[in-house]
DNA sequence: CGGTGTGAAGCCTTTCACAGCA
DNA sequence: TGCTGTGAAAGGCTTCACACCG
């Protein structure tokens, strides 16, 4: 389910208040939901809240934690280091939720050998023995379009059990693998078409 | 519709390659969805395919591309500029697509003043200043979380009809103003939550 | 024929409303 | 009394299937 994530930074939040217990109307709206669907949600999980009180902070983190697989180190690769990958590279949110980077991978001979961080830039002829080596699960594409789905054929082949693409391309893969995609023009579009659309609304209004 | 952008790649692609028209089925292919859903999704915008032959990509790509509000050009500002703010200011998907950046801000005065590409970051005190003169219409969040919502705050109260969120928090705005979010942690768990599934569900078949 | 446009069916998610338990 | 857990209703989106037209 994709709203685990808002519950469980919700969570950690309430966590580090050292506060007790909380009200399924209290997580809705920290999460930006609403009531029932967290009841619905969490109910999916199983039976770990105390009626008339709510749920136990601590005890609750711990099943959504578990169930959303962050209870275990997840290795991440990540191929293309233009400047989205060095962002990438450089974000802190990763390792702090269990994501550990360790490989950083260019098909640019220039690139190969720059260090970011505490890595080393490598060859994207070396994938999949990296892949294999370091027991890689998520593999991040962040090179231009072009490449994206080469890239994507690689990692599937090397075995990487899931791809985050940022690349504007749509990249197809096996059913097994699990993708996502972000795209951030993609983001800025649905925007222009809401923002274009209201306008249109209020000049309707106008008339 | 969240669709269309998929749709404006795949036609401005089959554009650049001249070709003169597209079935709903070649659609769908490259935008990974089926072929009822394209007919759907672009029988809403009007009728402007041809039956038994297809549509014509060139009048297709302007339909969407108005309705989409990429006929005109969206002045966007972008606050905050870590590695992310960095890598979103350079890059160049944005202006392709009518998005121009006019203004970086940052909080940080040691920032201020900074040259990133053909702008200068400037102070988060002036945002309201710049929103208006610039006519900015969609603001980028792209600080740390405890900023966010101060950010959007003044950035409503500006003005800006829409909000990117790259902040890893729920921001609150009022109804008339867009919001999308793109969280980078939400989505490798949503991919963690996956993969822990399936192995489990592989776990379960191997017994 | 081939491919669009679209009613209708099906499915999945959200919301309501309230019984039931601490 | 307060809040969870959950049937049932409502709503929205997706898919099917085919009439209709170039």
């Amino acid at each position: 389910m994709a709203r685990l994530p808002l519950y469980y930074r919700a969570l950690i939040e309430m966590a580090d208040q050292t506060v007790g217990t909380v009200s399924s109307e209290q997580l809705a709206e920290l999460a930006g939901v609403n009531a029932a669907k967290v009841r619905k949600d969490l109910s999916y999980l199983g039976s770990y809240g105390t009626r008339g009180v709510g749920y136990d902070v601590d005890h609750l983190l711990r099943e959504v934690s578990g169930e959303l697989g962050l209870t275990r180190d997840w290795p991440v690769a990540i191929v293309g280091l233009g400047n989205l990958g060095h962002a990438l590279a450089n974000y802190r949110g990763f390792s702090a939720r269990g994501f550990q980077i360790v490989a950083l991978v260019d098909a640019d001979p220039h690139k190969v050998g720059e260090r970011v961080g505490d890595l080393t830039v490598e060859s994207v002829d070396d994938l999949s023995r990296i892949v294999a080596d370091r027991r890689v699960a998520i593999g991040v594409i962040a090179t231009p379009a072009a490449s994206a789905q080469d890239v994507a054929d690689r990692l599937v082949t090397a075995g990487v059990g899931s791809i985050l693409n940022f690349a504007p391309i749509v990249v197809v893969v096996p059913a097994e693998v699990s993708l996502r995609k972000v795209d951030l023009a993609t983001e800025l579009q649905i925007l222009s078409f809401y923002q274009q659309h209201r306008r249109r609304a209020l000049d309707r209004a106008r008339v």
